[in-house]
DNA sequence: TAATTTATCGGACACCTGTCCGTTTGTCAA
DNA sequence: TTGACAAACGGACAGGTGTCCGATAAATTA
């Protein structure tokens, strides 16, 4: 069964029609089904079946719009997703402007992902399968977090920030790891620590990474 | 259904009978059963009812001596933890006699560990709803890992090796993100990364937080 | 407008994890 | 050895995720 999907048309397949009205309406309406009872009951109490019927379409309807649980929930992050990133791009480059400091941006970087996560955790925990897949359809969804750190070790390194010749791709893989839905999910719920100890103790990492 | 257990017995409670002699051999049965099966098909591929019909129990019985796949994944490494666990601590301890700094030893430790978890990958994986609960019944698995980088970072700050003031539970646990099971696994399998450039990367950040 | 094509539908079904509770059996005491 | 107790058993069953394919209906063409 095929997922709909917004890719590209593949240059030697023939012109794809539009997606049908009545699917697109399908769509809509799981997503704002899922939104309600999401926040009525909780994400994680909350079945694909309930939805489905909530939203008065077929289990394979479901399906077939939405591979699983996972893929639904990030498609309810989409827009704050888009809008995070937006933001977060767009300090990013008054800060350059002001010229700030490399690492200080990615200070306040990790910060902002730090609280995103946080605020979005039931969402992003049940999404987690789909978020660690970087070679998934829907294309790894924070691809662009990577990329951002990567970008700003890269722009660290050659402002004499930080010495030369590390690792950077590993590195921000490296600082990124503990804000990852499971783990955490894990240092904040289950380990007990505040936003704020998880986003300094990745700061305070950070600021071992400069040279002085 | 209470899980069988080797907890201590509680003081308020009667003494506890010993185990039957038919669960002793019906636990070790299923035990062999499923490290046979998962060498063989993978963990992935083998299912709890799979695992009770070869070792010929029932589901209730399987489910009596694990409360999930995870615990039994665990269950199977409990030797192969221990070991490595005793392995190196007694390394450490050679290294403290010598006189070793206290961030080598760290460095050595996390590699160390990087390299246990891309060994035991499939069972870890399968087990890692059970590794991240700090408060479960069989206590968290990997606790002694995360007491051992406090530790060594405690030692690294009374020696001077590295900042006062730093925030060093948390710190540890930023370092260890990397290898929590999804997360390993994500930057092993799906990101590519060889073991030796995730150590490394991890080596490159702790070395960042060595005092200059 | 009717016929054709095919995208999309939905609900029965498969599969896996995990539960429940009547039955069996190991262990101990008399 | 027998009886009592309760630990342990197992398989029917429940519940949730996900699949499959005949039926329906949107969209296009004649």
């Amino acid at each position: 069964m095929k997922r709909s999907s917004a890719s590209l048309p593949i240059l030697t397949e023939a012109p794809q029609r539009a997606e049908r009205a009545d699917a697109v309406a399908n769509r809509r309406r799981i997503l704002a089904t899922a939104e309600k009872l999401f926040a009525k009951r909780g994400v994680a109490n909350v079945h694909m079946a309930d939805i489905a019927k909530a939203a008065r379409v077929g289990q394979g309807t479901l399906y077939r719009h939405f591979a699983n649980k996972g893929e639904l929930c990030l498609a309810l992050l989409d827009a704050q997703m888009a809008e995070f990133q937006d933001r977060t791009l767009s300090t990013l480059r008054e800060m350059s402007a002001r010229r700030e400091r490399k690492l200080e941006q990615l200070l306040w970087f990790l910060d902002a992902v730090v609280r995103f996560n946080a605020r979005h955790a039931p969402l992003l925990c049940a999404a987690q399968r789909e978020v660690m897949v970087p070679e998934s359809p829907t294309g790894a969804p924070f691809q662009w977090q990577r990329l951002t750190v990567v970008g700003l070790l890269q722009g660290a390194e050659r402002d004499g920030e930080i010495e030369a010749g590390l690792d950077l791709p590993a590195i921000a893989d490296v600082l990124l790891a503990p804000t990852h839905p499971p783990v955490f999910n894990f240092l904040h719920v289950a380990s007990g620590y505040t936003l704020d100890r998880i986003s300094a103790a990745i700061q305070q990492v950070v600021r071992g990474l400069g040279c002085r």
